[in-house]
DNA sequence: TTGTATGCGTTATCAC
DNA sequence: GTGATAACGCATACAA
């Protein structure tokens, strides 16, 4: 592997200083129309490109995001991803895909991230506790941090999501009036921050409709698979006459999984004998197969947002925005 | 935010010189017990860490591995993506996500990744022409580039892939064994290699059975929805006496997208009517909805043989991998 | 407009 | 075992 050309070379070929490549490659510098004609001819025939690890350690800014993700198994994440990836490189910044999960955890990833002078970190979906932040005891110095798709819990660090309460409201309103009253929820991991939102608004807003009753159980993971498990145990365990009317999951590939049970093992027709909600709008949620009545986040917009924050275009601040309850088959 | 301390602050605090700092923090360095235990405290007072930026302008290597996509409707790439993750972490490295498409390009996108010195490049199911490659260059002075889970196209780039002549000998077995006479075969875009060699394969291989018509048509792209409208298409313009008895998907997301057009759209009875295989093993394809037969890639073991490639302990040389076939109901 | 000196934080190599 | 010098490639500030 051949090294690559530095600006000094490129200066000798060209017969200036090596401060005068630079500027040739820097936007509005001050030079001659001459010489960077001559530089950039040179920086040509040598395959010259600026070196931006060297430029990093000039500036102190690297033009890198750490994303972090702790759960690959919502295929939402992907359309997130494309998103976020697309726009940041927009604005000439690349992201750094952070796994995080037992072999890698957020102290780990952050001082990694902290160590490679990342622009940013942004939590994407993951679950970050404070007590871990503080157990780190780097507050300052610490790259800026947001938090996209699911509430923050540390103090100071923004997040932009999706309101939740909004949206359990529609969604409780909508089946309220289809004459559902014996709701049920699926949550994913009960420890994380949104999952606990999103039912409590569940359980709020069906008592002010003056069900008290809710029905919730979890499955052990964010997985179809998990979803079918949880409602298969819901199903065995519960008498017909005793069993929910509608059960609403935490995100679409629960409710998918879920779906798959109530009616294809056992049989039970979706939405007459159970209707099911889920959370996303997921592209297969559309599917006649399962026909899944969902809740859409406004994924432009807040990965638009994100990146405002990150560049410094918008004030650090969470932000909340409304998503859009797409009605389909299933409820 | 407050600057990050150095190894000449830590090196003031303990006392030291800044060298013996940096020994302090190189595994298996020459330095007495007593200093490292002196500059260990200094660093953790100070909350130092060495600076990963300058050490890769001085080492010359980055520990940063660029992975292009280019397609981020196949749902396959997520789990693709996590195990990717996961096992570059394991080796100290990090994956740079770098998104190609109209507005990103590959020639641009390898320039990038070129300049932030990446150790490699893993082109993670793109496709990448090698007329792009030569517009550039670059040959020499290019990280070193693998492609996974797609055919390579370019001259001295090493591929690992799942064995398509396998899988498709496999699946063609299957379905001639089940009593299907009149293939079809779906694929996504045409122009990209390991689409028309899968679909080469398909017909080839039908051929050896004495078939020697196989309906061939495709979808504009890689998503659910364009699977269902070339299959609506397909069902609309051809009669019921004349259309396949088994059809073949590209990829699942392409044949759940299918299937749901011709069972929940057009009534039609899977496999009865007309049978669907995917390629990949998605999740959901193992749902009761759809119960797709498929044939899974070995995720793991391709990613850990592209790493293994990289970090040198393997041979750079194009890999090719047996799958498996999953048959569901849908055959 | 152009050239010079200095700094970014680390590693490699050599003296001591 | 420890300190010092040079180098990595570029950016900033200043002088010419």
């Amino acid at each position: 592997m051949r090294k690559r050309a530095t600006a000094r070379e490129v200066a000798d070929a060209a017969g200036v200083s090596k401060w005068t490549v630079i500027r040739a490659f820097t936007p509005g510098a001050s030079i001659a129309e001459e010489s960077k004609r001559k530089v950039l001819e040179a920086a040509a025939a040598l395959n010259y490109t600026p070196n931006l690890l060297a430029r990093s350690l000039a500036t102190n800014s690297t033009h890198q995001v750490a994303v972090f993700v702790d759960d690959f198994a919502n295929p939402q994440k992907l359309p997130f991803l494309e998103t976020l990836t697309e726009r940041l490189q927009a604005e000439g910044m690349v992201a750094l895909l952070i796994n995080i999960n037992t072999h890698f955890d957020h102290v780990h990833a952050l001082l990694h991230a902290d160590q490679r002078q990342v622009d940013a970190v942004i939590l994407f979906g993951t679950a970050f506790r404070s007590e871990t932040l503080s157990d780190l005891q780097l507050g300052r110095g610490t790259p800026p941090m947001f938090v996209l798709a699911r509430d923050s819990q540390i103090e100071g660090v923004p997040a932009v999501t999706c309101d939740a309460e909004l949206a359990l409201r529609e969604i409780v309103d909508h089946l309220f009036e289809r004459g559902y009253r014996r709701p049920g929820f699926m949550t994913g991991a009960t420890v994380l921050s949104t999952a606990l939102r999103r039912r409590q608004h569940f359980v709020d807003f069906w008592k002010e409709k003056g069900v008290d009753d809710v029905s919730v159980f979890s499955a052990e993971k964010y997985s179809a698979e998990a979803g079918a498990e949880a409602a298969r145990n819901y199903l065995k365990q519960t008498e017909p006459a005793d069993r929910v009317d509608v059960l609403m999951c935490e995100n679409d590939i629960l409710a998918l999984g879920a779906m798959d049970e109530i009616h294809g093992r056992f049989g039970l027709r979706v939405p007459h004998d159970i209707a099911v909600v889920g959370f996303d709008n997921y592209e297969l949620c559309g599917s006649s197969a399962y026909s899944l009545t969902t809740y859409e986040q406004p994924r432009d917009e807040m990965v638009q947002i994100i990146i405002g924050m990150i560049t410094g275009r918008l004030e650090p601040e969470t932000v909340t925005l409304p998503g859009t309850l797409i009605v389909r088959k299933s409820t």
